[in-house]
DNA sequence: CTGAAAGCGCTTACAG
DNA sequence: CTGAAAGCGCTTACAG
């Protein structure tokens, strides 16, 4: 293996002079830095990573949690950062937990083992922020969920707002019409922590705000963020409350599920059941029918969370706390009662 | 932070004998143990991790690589592969690349920075191999492609057997009553190393076998493995060549896309075209319709995967590469030609 | 069974 | 601008 050592010996130079070049250190002449990087050329040179972070203590990567393997909301985002992160010259690695462990333990581990430059998490339950968080002293970006109000001093948060895209998903199906709405996704729990929690508040405002009531045993059914998990509890739903004529899955990955089971349970989409999911991910605009959502600015998420992180590891910058915008995008799961003769034909 | 040293001053033993304490070696005393580990838990300590590589030279991580983002087949493996390596104790660390990126160069670079134990290849284009592999001195596992003839000596390979599987797919649509088969996925490029070459290989075989011609022009159409690359070149396909009653997708992702293509070009599936795809990833399950298609045994590949680099790593085993068997899953996307009176109900 | 010590490949004051 | 040297936190022969 080359080593500094040897780059030092073939160039003429010591290993310090090396190190500075390697590094961009100004204080080197411009002869020694031509000669240096010639012979790191000639060797294809690669500085041991393990070496230098064990100098430079606390650093190696910074570290991508991810809540959930079967969300495939999130693996649009972890692509965008991931490659963010490279383009800044970053290493960055990848963890993938189930939806339901806890990050910030994992997080916290990490931290005493491997000393990452930052964290930023991919879904969250702010139960475990609150608990764990005080281990953990690096920056960190929460996606998805917001920090506000938890005073944390290296977290910061980019998220949609919750509570108002959830109104936004539940007024707009009254406005199409339909007041037998039911709601899937998320935990039962009633702890304001869980991904799914602030959208829910959002939709019963809407309901409280048209007098209409919202019965969360008739019209509620947790979930899995998993198409397995939407099918399972839109037939659920269907079953214990079949007036319900529209569905607001709290996830895309729920909503396709749930369409497969209303189609199974053998109705249509939107003739009989209409369907509005949440997140807008990539298969949404490609399943049939088009799946109408509230989309989240994936985009917008990533480069801010890795605009801050950055800021915040190289210039100590601030944390922050902020709503990225949506948008409700329609497709073809949504029916508009207040037009029925229109809908004649089928599909 | 917490460091053996401190671990070694407040047990009252060296750091020696903490250091092999944390390892596992035999020659310590029960009493030792007992009081270092005490210790350790009480100061919740985690050992530099890159100290410890350091020392240890060559190795890190097992490094995933995963060729083409888009693509929902690999993150299944991915999932299962990360989740039995990391119950084996092992550390992982995850790069995505671009579908057309030179995943081997990249592993090179990895190799020399960062030492890791080995690499699994989630994809792979064989050219690559052949030019590059030589840097690579540690055990690669490539997944999805053959490594057999390449005659590597760090590489295993397990793999569906992508020629016979092809060759089932096409069989599969003719005896349905087809005859204009279209094709779509891959690259165009001649060179057999590219994922979809050896599926394309067994297709021909099978239109050989059954004396159709295959007429690469009319019935090809090259695509990303991506929805957006099915959309387009399944409309591409279609409008040049109105003829074709089925098409076979070298991957689900591209047969989704396909299928909304479809939709959108106003005709029915499987009335008016049948589709077939390629993987058996989970959305196949849960379209609408339901996606007939090759089902690779997913758990098979991430278990012998992970079972052969661990093997190698801790006890030298020698590479292999092995076949795993497919299986043809029959939904609601491939229509039955050769009974056409019983289709008059649409849907 | 245990400790003292060398050394992994780097970075960075310190001195010149 | 450059070099010699200390030290990051570990592991592992070596000696006892």
């Amino acid at each position: 293996m080359t080593t500094i050592k040897d780059i030092a010996k073939l160039s003429g130079y010591s290993i310090g002079t090396v190190s500075r070049v390697i590094n961009n250190h100004p204080d080197v002449s411009e002869e020694a830095r031509r000669r240096v990087q010639e012979v790191i050329r000639e060797q294809n040179f690669q500085p041991n990573s393990n070496a230098k972070q064990l100098k430079q203590q606390s650093n190696s990567a910074i570290t991508i949690i991810v809540k959930g393997n079967e969300n495939m909301f999130f693996e649009s985002i972890l692509e965008r950062v991931q490659v963010m992160l490279k383009e800044s010259g970053e290493d960055v690695a990848v963890a993938f937990l189930d939806e339901y462990a806890n990050e910030v333990q994992t997080a916290a581990q990490l931290c005493a083992s491997r000393k990452p430059k930052g964290f930023i998490f991919l879904g969250g339950n702010l139960e475990f922020f609150r608990q764990d968080f005080g281990k953990i002293d690096v920056p960190c970006v929460l996606l998805t969920n917001t920090a506000e109000g938890l005073e944390l001093k290296n977290l910061s948060s980019y998220t949609t707002d919750d509570m108002e895209a959830g109104r936004a998903a539940v007024e707009y199906l009254i406005q199409m019409g339909h007041t037998h709405i039911g709601i899937i996704g998320g935990s039962a729990s009633r702890i304001g922590s869980q991904i799914g929690f602030r959208r829910m508040e959002g939709c019963k405002a809407a309901f409280d705000q048209h007098g209409l009531e919202f019965d969360e045993n008739m019209q509620y059914e947790p979930s899995r963020f998993s198409m397995a998990g939407g099918y399972e509890s839109a037939q659920r739903l269907l079953k214990k409350n079949p007036k319900i004529t529209a569905v607001f899955a709290l996830g895309d990955t729920i909503a396709l599920g749930a369409m497969r089971a209303i189609k199974d349970m053998g109705m249509s989409i939107p003739e009989d059941i209409s369907v509005l999911g949440y997140d807008g991910i990539e298969s949404s605009r490609y399943s049939i029918p088009r799946l109408s959502t509230i989309r989240q600015d994936t985009d917008m998420l990533a480069k801010k969370g890795v605009e801050d992180i950055l800021l915040r590891i190289n210039y100590n910058h601030a944390v922050t706390d902020e709503f990225i915008n949506f948008s409700l995008v329609e497709g073809e799961s949504v029916r508009n009662l207040n037009q029925k003769r229109k809908n004649a034909k089928k599909q």
